[in-house]
DNA sequence: AACGTTAACAACCGCCTTGCG
DNA sequence: CCGCAAGGCGGTTGTTAACGT
């Protein structure tokens, strides 16, 4: 294709970001929003091209982006997401509210990664090496198998989050669109987030977006629910998880249901992704040290039993992890 | 004090996706 | 439907501060 390159032209500025800089960029997109890139660096005297421009905004400038140090909450999410999601960075970001895609790679790649690594469990699958051994013995091939289905609908799942996310944010544009006379710098940045969904009032204190696949229900209490419209659906009919919350206070509660209802849903292959990160092997998977084992194997006994012992075994399992993880770091708490 | 190494993070690069004419 | 421009995303590099020898 015959794109032509952005940041080619003679003259333009690389590297650093000045404060002059800073402040003309902030500046010009406070007064007239960003508009087109491209054109926004001749139009705010910068030397730069509009791509390196928009990202110092995103990615530093922006208002409501919250710096500084990850708390341990983060940490968890980031690593419960990146089990689900992988190197998506952009969706994982779209759950910790206020952090970049761009923080959150760099916090993972510098600090979470060799953590994981450390602890003996690798980053890129999140099994222990172990049991990764395990599975390349064939004794897990149809769990792998399983696993691998799991992985596939959770994907799929949250890229339909993310459509809905579009969708919701485009309902969003054309809201601001027909009240011009709201404040100018409304629209600023449209990052999926908890925030950016529009949310017709149903009158019940629930409220409700839908697009031609799925129903997206907001109740108060911050849950999302995404329910198939189709009739035929393999998969499951229900899945609630929680959207991180702005508090800090709320992020521990959103993990837990998120986590509850991925591990311990209604019917068929529900018990999703993350439980067969458990379920990849029957034997081995002690990631805990010492007292958390026996109520881990424990666990694992009922996993036919009930569904609910899936979420036993998972909370155990990133527990598990998670405890790891705080322990190498400084305070350690559980998280369920 | 000088030098080398490592860690942290900002920024860049190139590919992919999306929207629009 | 097609082609292009613009924006988005993830991988990688560059820079600098902190630390160790």
């Amino acid at each position: 294709m015959g794109r032509s390159p952005c940041c080619d032209k003679a003259g333009l500025k690389k590297g650093p970001w000045t404060p002059e800089e800073d402040q003309k960029l902030l500046a010009y997109i406070e007064e007239h929003g960003h508009g087109s890139w491209r054109s926004l660096p001749e139009k705010a005297g910068l030397q730069r091209c509009g791509k390196s421009c928009r990202l110092r905004w995103t990615n530093y400038l922006r208002p409501d982006i919250k710096r500084g140090k990850f708390t341990v909450q983060e940490e968890q999410t980031i690593i419960q997401l990146h089990a689900l999601l992988g190197n998506r960075w952009s969706a994982i970001a779209t759950h910790l509210a206020k952090r970049t895609d761009n923080e959150i790679k760099n916090y993972w790649n510098t600090h979470l990664k060799k953590r994981l690594v450390k602890m003996g469990i690798d980053p890129v699958t999140h099994k222990h090496k172990n049991e990764t051994l395990m599975s390349s013995t064939g004794q897990s091939k149809s769990a792998a198998a399983t696993l691998s289905h799991m992985a596939q609908w959770e994907s799929a799942r949250l890229e339909a989050e993310a459509r809905l996310a579009r969708e919701s944010k485009l309902l969003h544009l054309q809201h601001y669109q027909n009240n011009k006379a709201a404040a100018p710098n409304h629209c600023l940045s449209h990052k999926a987030s908890s925030t950016n969904w529009t949310k017709p009032n149903l009158g019940n204190g629930d409220q409700q977006l839908e697009s031609p696949t799925s129903t997206v229900t907001f109740s108060e209490n911050h849950h999302l629910m995404i329910m198939p419209s189709g009739e035929n659906n393999s998969v499951p009919n229900v899945t609630e998880f929680a959207l991180s919350s702005s508090t800090s206070s709320d992020v521990k509660d959103s993990d837990h249901d998120w986590m509850r209802q991925i591990n311990c849903p209604t019917e068929g292959v529900q018990e999703g992704f993350t439980s067969l990160l458990l379920l990849g092997d029957s034997g081995d998977r002690s990631l805990s040290t010492g007292q958390k084992d026996e109520e881990t194997v424990a666990g694992a006994v009922e996993v036919n039993e009930s569904d609910c012992s899936y979420y036993e075994d998972n909370k155990n399992y990133w527990n598990s992890i998670l405890n790891l993880v705080d322990s190498t770091s400084s305070d350690s708490s559980t998280m369920f």
